[in-house]
DNA sequence: ATAGGGTTAG
């Protein structure tokens, strides 16, 4: 008897403790996180003041304040911090978890959120919607349909196929794995359905070459229920019609673009150049871009493809010189669009010195995809075995390999080189083994 | 406290 209400004792004092110090945190908190002068507050240094005042009150291993020092470290990009600080936690949650998956998500390393993920699994904390969102957002990145199905799977278990942004995520991951079918179905069985739904399945048509389907779902959009279309739906409106290369329904997504006031958007407006170049008309894909005043790379970059479409390799060059003049910086899509550019213009010496100095230059490290078109480039001009010899010079994984070989083989099948293409589809073979040994390893 | 959609290559 005495022991059991002495044991009650010491649990309500330790209740009581742990309240004490929960409320000690917040006050701490409203203190440091809310009051801290805007402009600064989300910068490295405020994040680290706020570290150096949790390890001063040695509050480090209290989970609910040092996630927020973690999730500030993940927005910041300054993943190491938030690894450092997460290792620390005795007791991570949910939020911990999440916290960290999404920022691994944000430097660009998925699969590092896949493998907490399954770590998370492995120990007491389940999942909720924030953590089955965050990670089907990582298989969309990296379009590993396996996985992306273990966590629709996990949605159902968790009782979670009625939230409206699990549900959309889920859409948006078939729609990259390029099962539109799958994506349909999760999308015709969600009961809430918001303008993100609408055009995750809009966008899934898009991206898979069916622009016809998703004009279709684009009419059927009721504004009077989810509101006007905004600048994410008709980007991927816009994109849906050159992948259907239309331009009649281009120019009504171009007339619905300026109803809506969206056609100064620099995204928007990359697209409608894009549309317009795919349907042959460079003129209008011009006049886009000119009414733009300060475009960004992705403008530029259109701009650059669209003009060594028409053989317009100078004008690609050209365009590359303004936009560093105007002190917009290219990026690794502009590094796709250039070889591209010389190939159809003849200016392939240029284009190999600008390859070398992408990295020196522009800090872009080449990686498979600028092999991959430096190799077509090569290939288109005749010269097989320089693109042999460089498709061979680098390591690739198994997909990157498949697309880099094919890229060969047909170019050496349009110029009679049947070594390079028997070469070529042996390696292709090769990768495509690897590809479904990988599926069969994995089903 | 933590979560979703758009563009630029082939």
């Amino acid at each position: 008897m005495k022991t059991t209400s002495f044991m009650g004792n010491l649990l309500s004092a330790l209740k009581n403790a742990r309240r004490w110090r929960q409320n000690q945190l917040t006050k701490f908190h409203s203190k440091t996180l809310h009051a801290g002068k805007p402009p600064e507050s989300n910068d490295f240094y405020s994040a680290f003041s706020i570290h150096t005042r949790l390890l001063k009150s040695s509050l480090l291993t209290h989970t609910t304040a040092t996630n927020h020092l973690i999730n500030r470290y993940a927005k910041l990009q300054e993943i190491e911090h938030a690894r450092r600080l997460f290792d620390e936690l005795p007791e991570p949650n949910v939020v911990s978890w999440t916290s960290l998956m999404a920022g691994y998500i944000g430097v660009g390393r998925p699969e590092v959120a896949l493998w907490l993920y399954g770590r998370m699994r492995r120990s007491a904390v389940l999942p909720n919607e924030f953590a089955l969102t965050t990670v089907a957002n990582a298989c969309s990145v990296l379009a590993d349909l396996r996985v992306g199905r273990g966590i629709h799977a996990h949605v159902e278990v968790f009782g979670l196929r009625g939230n409206v942004v699990v549900c959309s995520s889920l859409v948006d991951m078939y729609g990259k794995c390029n099962e539109v079918d799958e994506a349909r179905r999760v999308f015709d069985s969600m009961s809430n359905k918001n303008i993100v739904s609408w055009t995750s399945m809009i966008t899934a048509y898009a991206q898979s070459g069916k622009g016809k389907e998703a004009l279709h779902l684009f009419w059927e959009f009721d504004y009077s229920r989810f509101g006007f279309p905004n600048h994410f739906m008709l980007a991927s409106v816009v994109n849906a019609c050159s992948s259907s290369g239309s331009l009649v329904s281009g120019r009504i997504a171009h007339g619905a673009v300026i109803r809506y006031g969206y056609d100064t958007n620099d995204v928007i407006a990359s697209a409608l150049m894009d549309m317009y170049a795919k349907c042959g008309y460079f003129n209008y894909c011009e006049k886009v871009f000119r009414r733009i005043e300060n475009p960004s790379v992705v403008p530029y970059t259109s701009m650059i493809v669209g003009a060594a479409k028409y053989g317009l390799g100078m004008l690609s060059l050209e365009l590359l010189e303004e936009m560093i003049d105007r002190g917009v910086k290219p990026n690794d899509v502009t590094f796709l669009g250039i070889p591209h550019a010389c190939s159809h213009s003849g200016l392939v010496d240029d284009d190999l010195a600008i390859l070398e100095s992408m990295d020196k230059k522009y800090g872009i490290i080449p990686d498979a995809r600028h092999y991959t078109c430096v190799v077509d480039m090569l290939g288109r001009i005749g010269r097989l075995d320089k693109a042999y010899e460089l498709a061979k010079s680098i390591q690739v994984r198994p997909e990157e390999g498949a697309l880099l070989w094919g890229t060969l083989l047909s170019a050496s099948r349009l110029h009679g080189q049947v070594e390079i293409a028997t070469e070529a589809s042996n390696w292709l073979i090769k990768s495509n083994q690897q590809l479904s040994g990988f599926a069969e390893f994995s089903a």
